[in-house]
RNA sequence: GUGGGUGUAGCGCAAUGGUUAGAGCGUCAGGCUGUGGACCUGGAGGUUGGGGGUUCGAAACCCCUCACCCACCCCA
């Protein structure tokens, strides 16, 4: 029979991984929790039209990356591919604007794109997605950056760059775009294909071509950052002063875009050059025409997405220091009977505890302790049971003392030896 | 969707077209019947990813297919 297996680019996370996922997870809750940030976790499947409407329907995403499909009541339904829209959603459905004046909220969980898998890419991710609604004040665009800086150098990454820039907002846009335009068109000979479909649907997402003509093109041509109209510049400045404010090294790259149709003003990017090929793990910016295109009053916002499974190829392996781990070895059916009272003893004292469930020979139960890592090793057998005590080895230096068989009272005590905070 | 690479035991690997596909690590048992790691002995574990073809003979060569990895595209 045909084994099954996870489908392509979708995988068990366990062992190490599962680790580094943990270390990713906690580290975030407690710097974000700081900073005043809620947990919201919200639906895996989402209406088609929510991605749609927000990421863009020329965008790649939506065009052919998403997972969609038809229920069984005829609705088109889609999972994920990002956080941000569902995040929109749920802030508007929930009328948190109403509750408070700025809403802080992250939310952490699977993505989905139907893409080709390759290092550091699945069909289903994880991303800590951090999203703010109600400011477009730029000391909360240093804050983020920040934040992020204080936790990557907790999860022991150095070597990362974070690049920003502005793209503006709509009225510097539309200008921009036509200078764009009417430069490339007079260089349609030297695009390549992709950046020719392109020319008029999206041209600010040329900058993101590797193709070296069109890196040539691209590098004499006019620039977005250029083109920003006074408010959208002072923005930019401002959002400068309070990254230096806060210390955060960071690189200006005047041709940095998103590939997601909401960003206006601030974008950034933090990149790895230990990740291959998909060296951004951590992005965002500024959406402050979302919340307004989604059907709410208008309301400027800034978010960003950790790539989970990008982070934890880079993060230092964390060892944290172990509290000691008890095994249970006995010997015959008599002993076994203290294995249920020990069990119980270990747990409420908060004691780590293992034990083999055949028995087997002592030979063989204290191979499977070391096999565990035990630190101590309890023994029990009938000669103890008739002299009333447990015999306790220590694993390291192998010395052994007896305790009274007392199951509770034998706990109390080891974790008074050894469990000392 | 396109291109390249790789598929042999649980894992990482070996095997000029030639007997019954091997060893290491791991695992289980024993040596040692109440004391772990080291050592020694033994056991279990394989549709050589799958299908077809060439051949007296295929893990190897050819074709198809599937999976994984990397890259393109794009993105976290």
């Amino acid at each position: 029979m045909e084994k099954i297996r996870t489908l392509r680019g979708f995988r068990d996370i366990l062992g190490e991984d599962i680790e580094k996922f943990e270390r990713i997870e906690g580290a975030s809750r407690r710097y974000l929790g700081l900073l005043g940030f809620a947990e919201i976790a919200t639906p895996v499947l989402e209406s088609t039209d929510l991605f749609v409407r927000s990421i863009g329907d020329a965008t790649d995403i939506v065009e052919k990356e998403m997972f969609t499909f038809t229920d069984r009541g005829g609705d088109s339904l889609t999972l994920r591919p990002e956080a941000t829209a569902g995040v929109v959603r749920a802030y508007l459905q929930a009328g948190m604007y109403a509750k408070e004046r700025i809403s802080k909220v992250f939310t952490i969980g699977p993505m989905f794109r139907h893409e080709r898998p390759q290092k550091g890419r699945f069909r289903q991710f994880h991303q800590v997605d951090v999203e703010v609604f109600g400011t477009d004040d730029p000391f909360i665009d240093a804050e983020l950056l920040w934040m992020i800086s204080l936790l990557l150098a907790d999860l022991g990454v150095k070597r990362y760059s974070m690049e920003i820039n502005s793209v503006g907002c709509r009225l510097c846009r539309e200008e921009f775009r036509a200078v764009l335009v009417s430069y490339l068109e007079t260089r349609k000979d030297r695009l390549c294909e992709d950046c020719l479909r392109r020319l008029y649907r999206n041209p600010l997402r040329i900058f993101d071509c590797k193709n070296t003509q069109c890196i040539e093109v691209n590098s004499e041509s006019p620039l977005l950052f250029d083109y920003l109209c006074a408010e959208c510049g002072s923005h930019f400045n401002s959002f400068l002063s309070h990254m230096n404010g806060f210390g955060v090294p960071y690189a200006i790259n005047k041709r940095l875009v998103r590939g997601l149709d909401y960003y206006t003003r601030t974008v950034f990017e933090i990149t790895s050059d230990e990740l291959g090929a998909q060296k951004a793990f951590t992005a965002g910016g500024r959406y402050d025409n979302l919340v307004e295109e989604m059907g709410g009053q208008k309301t400027p916002a800034i978010g960003f997405a950790i790539g989970m499974e990008r982070l934890a190829l880079i993060v230092g392996s964390g060892e944290r220091p172990r509290k000691p781990v008890f095994f249970f070895a006995y010997l015959g059916e008599q002993a076994k009977a203290y294995l249920a009272p020990m069990t119980k003893a270990f747990v409420d004292q908060g004691l780590p505890v293992r034990y083999s469930y055949e028995g087997k020979s002592l030979k063989s139960q204290m191979r499977y302790a070391d096999s565990l890592n035990a630190d101590f090793v309890l023994i029990l057998g009938d000669d103890e049971i008739s002299r009333k005590v447990v015999v306790v080895r220590n694993m390291k230096d192998k010395d052994q003392f007896e305790l009274p068989l007392d199951p509770s009272g034998l706990a109390v005590e080891l974790k008074r030896l050894f469990h000392k905070e």
